[in-house]
RNA sequence: GCCCCCAUCGUCUAGCGGCCCAGGACGCGACCCUUUCAAGGUCGAGAUCGCGGGUUCGAAUCCCGCUGGGGGUACCA
């Protein structure tokens, strides 16, 4: 294949949904891999709802996930001129012709068909008007729409996802590419676009699939090659819906904040609808551009599985350099420690935490002293006579040198067989007085890289607390 | 309403006529490991391939119908 040039052409009326991040990375790794070109193309057409703001949002959520565009950003709002050109040559070549009803006229036809129980189509009233009425009524300064010329034929989509569909002419009405305001409207934008552009394929979600043949017979129209379409399954949510906010997060820039990493939010999309067809799971961005391609995408629509996603963004996390870790953590919230302290507590927490707001908030416990126990650890382990024996557990600890975890739990253990008792039944309270939770890292570990006086406050404050010294209870 | 698309374990999927009484992954269950919780390891339950007709010696794989789901039907994108 000669390099492709491809395109991602979102509109800034939303944030970054991950519909159209998945089909951005579809884009980027079809580029990738067959060394192309990945345009990136804003299609603010609608005055009315682009938002500056979103377009930046939506580059950022991009910059963030690794989908670095190749051209672009090329703003459609800033490029009126070609559209006018375009529109002036379909016109002047009869391709395209104007139509001078207005918007109110044409609502109270569709109105009026609908009561009747028929299909509204344009009167097609337009493209039986003369030349020199056309040219006359516009001279005169009437408005109109420019509307494109259908063909009378089928027209057919080879579609390289979804296969082969047929577009009846009846079903085809002459659709509107200019707007009486002189504003080009979406579907005109996008099609002399990708003949500008050079766009050999046009890969987007299906919901685009019924307007293919309107974009195909434009295409014709304006003497260009049809690029090859490939048309990708809806994301639906949980339940089978369409996913939106409704099901929890459904922008890229909800999971970055909910602590999910770039490479497991792609590495999750680019597996839905795509497979690498060899059972692989975890994949990194040069990996799937390897194995990328067409051909292996299906044409089903999927639900969003947020189970696995998690589970991905854990398997990924274990893999995350110390470095790195410590730089993603920041925005979650760090306990004040120093580098070298945290990056050895999130060593020890990284394998029960599937997401980076998981991993912030397990490494609390290296700053404030506990101030919450939980309910069910209280009732085991919050009895005043088990607090003589985490006393003497903390008295054991006071004095072990080195205070490394391995002479930790070998005092630990010989304190236990000279008590009667399992190392578990040590243990277990010291937890709880050390985190305020039954469940942690490894006990000594942990106390080793909390520091001594740390732990041993934690440990006699609880006692004094359960005893009943201090007050509280 | 009309048009278009889709349809394999709960979910993501492998499968492109015989290798499949259907393989992998998530989730779920059990066990192992173990000072707790995870992680990890092992094993297991889980789809008569939506339904009904064809085609074929042979169909999850091809064709038709139905049902279900999704999308489109704008001077939105």
């Amino acid at each position: 294949m000669t390099a492709p040039r491809v395109r991602f052409a979102p509109s800034p009326t939303g944030s970054l949904h991950v519909g159209g991040a998945r089909t951005a990375l579809y884009n980027w790794l079809f580029a990738r891999r067959h060394g192309g070109t990945f345009v990136l193309r804003i299609e603010d057409t609608d005055v009315e709802r682009s938002r500056r703001e979103l377009t930046d949002q939506i580059l950022d959520a991009m910059t963030w996930l690794g989908l670095t565009w190749d051209e672009g950003p090329y703003f459609q709002s800033e490029r009126s001129a070609i559209y006018l050109a375009a529109a002036g040559r379909l016109l002047a070549e009869g391709k395209a012709y104007r139509a001078f009803e207005t918007a109110e006229e044409l609502e109270a036809a569709r109105k009026a068909g609908e009561a009747g129980g028929k299909v509204y189509r344009y009167s097609g009233a337009g493209r039986s008007l003369s030349r020199e009425e056309s040219d006359t009524r516009a001279a005169a300064g009437e408005r109109f729409v420019l509307r494109l010329r259908m063909p009378d034929e089928p027209i057919v989509v080879q579609d390289a996802v979804q296969g082969r569909a047929e577009f009846l002419p009846e079903a085809l009405d002459d659709f509107i590419l200019v707007r009486s305001d002189g504003n080009p409207v979406y579907h005109f934008t996008v099609c002399v676009d990708d003949v500008e552009m050079g766009i050999t394929h046009v890969i987007r979600g299906v919901d685009h699939l019924p307007n293919t043949p309107k974009h195909v017979a434009l295409f014709r129209a304006l003497g260009a090659e049809i690029p090859v379409f490939a048309h990708l399954g809806m994301i639906l949510g949980p339940d089978g819906k369409k996913l939106s906010k409704r099901h929890g997060a459904a922008g890229a820039e909800e999971f970055r904040a909910a602590g999910f990493l770039p490479e497991a939010l792609a590495n999750f999309l680019a597996l839905l609808g795509w497979s690498p067809g060899e059972d692989r799971e975890r994949m990194s961005l040069e990996e799937m551009t390897a194995l990328f391609s067409l051909e292996r995408i299906g044409p089903s629509p999927s639900r969003f599985d947020h189970e696995k996603l998690t589970w991905l963004n854990g398997q990924l996390l274990q893999a995350v350099p110390p470095r790195r870790l410590l730089a993603l953590l920041a925005p979650f919230g760090l306990p004040a420690r120093d580098e070298g302290t945290l990056e050895r507590a999130a060593r020890l927490h990284l394998s029960r935490c599937r997401t980076l707001v998981e991993v912030s908030q397990s490494l609390r416990i290296y700053g404030d002293d506990p101030s919450e126990f939980e309910a069910a650890g209280l009732k085991k382990f919050g009895k005043p006579e088990l607090m003589k024996s985490l006393r003497a557990l903390a008295s054991r600890l006071a004095s072990v040198e080195p205070f490394a975890h391995a002479e930790m739990e070998e005092a630990a253990r010989a304190l236990a067989t000279e008590a009667g008792v399992s190392l578990g039944a040590l243990a277990q309270p010291a937890r709880l007085a050390l985190t305020g939770s039954l469940a942690s890292p490894p006990l000594f570990e942990m106390i080793e890289v909390m520091g001594r006086e740390t732990a041993l406050r934690r440990m006699l404050a609880f006692a004094d607390r359960i005893e009943g010294r201090t007050g509280a209870s």
